[in-house]
DNA sequence: ATGACGGATCTAATCCGA
C-alpha cells in the first residue's frame, strides 16, 4: 500500500482552511501536520478537515500563537504533547497510526524561531531554541517498538543549499552553525534521515519558506528549506517519492511556507 | 540591508514570525 504523510506551516488554519482543502483535495495524502495553526483547540475547524475524509484530528493549540495539529484519513491514536523547556506553549504532538501493517509514530514539531540575534546570553529566545534542540535529542528514530516518523518546521536550514546565500546567512538565526550543527547531531544520534536530501542531491538548492516581505518572492527567491520530513531507516528504504510544493507559496493569500511531501510503499 | 509584510488580539497599536 501506498502511504502519503505531508507537513505543511499554515501560519493560521482559520484563515487559510480554502487553501488547505484545496491542497486536500489535489495531493489527498494520508496524514497532514499543521504547524502555527494560531488558534484553542475549540476553534480548529475540524467539520471542514472531516468533510473531506479527515475524520481522525489531534489538536494542540493555544491562543493566537503557535499550535500544531495532526488530521488523518487512518485512525490516530495515543496523541501525546510533550512540553519542551516547559514553557507551556504548543510545539510538539505525537500520535499513532497503523499503514500496512506497520505501527508509525508521527512527531509533528514547531521549533522555537529564535529571535533576531544569535547569541543566547543577549536574546533569550536564541536561548529557548537552543535549550528545545537541546532536549530534542533525547527522541530517536529507532526507540518505542514502532516505526517514527519526526516531521515540521524545524526553523532551521541545515545545509549550504537550504538557502539562498550560505556566506550571508551565516550570521542569521536559523543557518549559524550553532544550529546547523546541533541539528546535524540531533539527526545523527538519533539514527534519523532527512528524506528530502536522501532523494535530492545536496548540490540542489532547495527552499520550503519565502519570506513576505520581499517585493516578489519568486523572482527575488531568497527561500530557506525550514520543515522537514526525517524517518527512521526501515522507512527511508520504503520511500518512494518526495516533494515541496512550491506553487503554493504563489497562491492566494499563501502562507510563507509550502507543503512538503513524503510518499511511502509499505507492504 | 534578506525584507519591511502579514497574522492575532481587549479594533488599535502591539507583539510575533524567521
Amino acid at each position: 500500500m501506498t502511504f502519503k504523510l505531508a507537513t505543511w506551516n499554515i501560519n493560521s488554519v482559520r484563515l487559510r482552511i480554502g487553501i488547505v482543502e484545496d491542497f486536500l483535495k489535489s495531493h489527498e495524502p494520508d496524514v497532514l501536520c499543521l504547524q502555527e495553526i494560531k488558534c484553542q483547540n475549540d476553534q480548529f475547524p475540524a467539520k471542514e478537515f472531516r468533510k473531506l475524509g479527515y475524520e481522525h484530528i489531534a489538536v494542540h493549540g493555544q491562543k493566537g500563537y503557535h499550535g500544531v495539529a495532526t488530521v488523518s484519513r487512518r485512525p490516530l491514536s495515543d496523541a501525546e504533547s510533550t512540553d519542551y523547556c516547559k514553557m507551556g506553549d504548543t510545539r510538539h504532538l505525537a500520535t499513532t497510526l497503523t499503514a500496512g501493517g506497520k505501527q508509525l509514530r508521527v512527531h509533528n514539531f514547531y521549533v522555537p524561531a529564535g529571535g533576531d540575534e544569535p547569541d543566547p546570553k543577549k536574546n533569550p529566545k536564541f536561548g529557548h531554541k537552543l535549550r528545545f534542540l537541546d532536549e530534542m535529542r533525547a527522541l530517536s528514530a529507532n526507540g518505542s517498538g514502532m516505526e517514527n516518523i519526526l516531521v515540521g518546521d524545524l526553523n532551521i536550514a541545515p545545509h549550504e543549499n537550504d538557502v539562498w546565500s550560505h556566506k550571508q546567512l551565516l550570521k542569521v538565526v536559523s543557518h549559524t552553525p550553532q544550529e546547523t550543527e546541533l541539528l546535524d547531531q540531533i539527526r545523527d544520534e538519533g539514527g534519523w534521515s532527512d528524506l528530502v536530501r536522501e532523494k535530492i542531491p545536496l548540490q540542489e538548492t532547495l527552499f520550503t519558506w519565502w519570506s513576505y516581505r520581499a517585493r516578489d518572492w519568486d523572482i527575488s527567491n531568497r527561500g530557506r528549506r525550514l520543515d522537514h520530513i526525517w524517518s527512521a531507516p526501515e522507512l527511508t528504504a520504503a520511500l518512494s517519492d518526495i516533494s515541496i510544493l512550491r506553487e503554493a507559496r504563489g497562491w492566494e493569500k499563501p502562507s510563507d511556507h509550502v507543503p512538503v511531501m513524503a510518499t511511502f510503499e509499505l507492504d
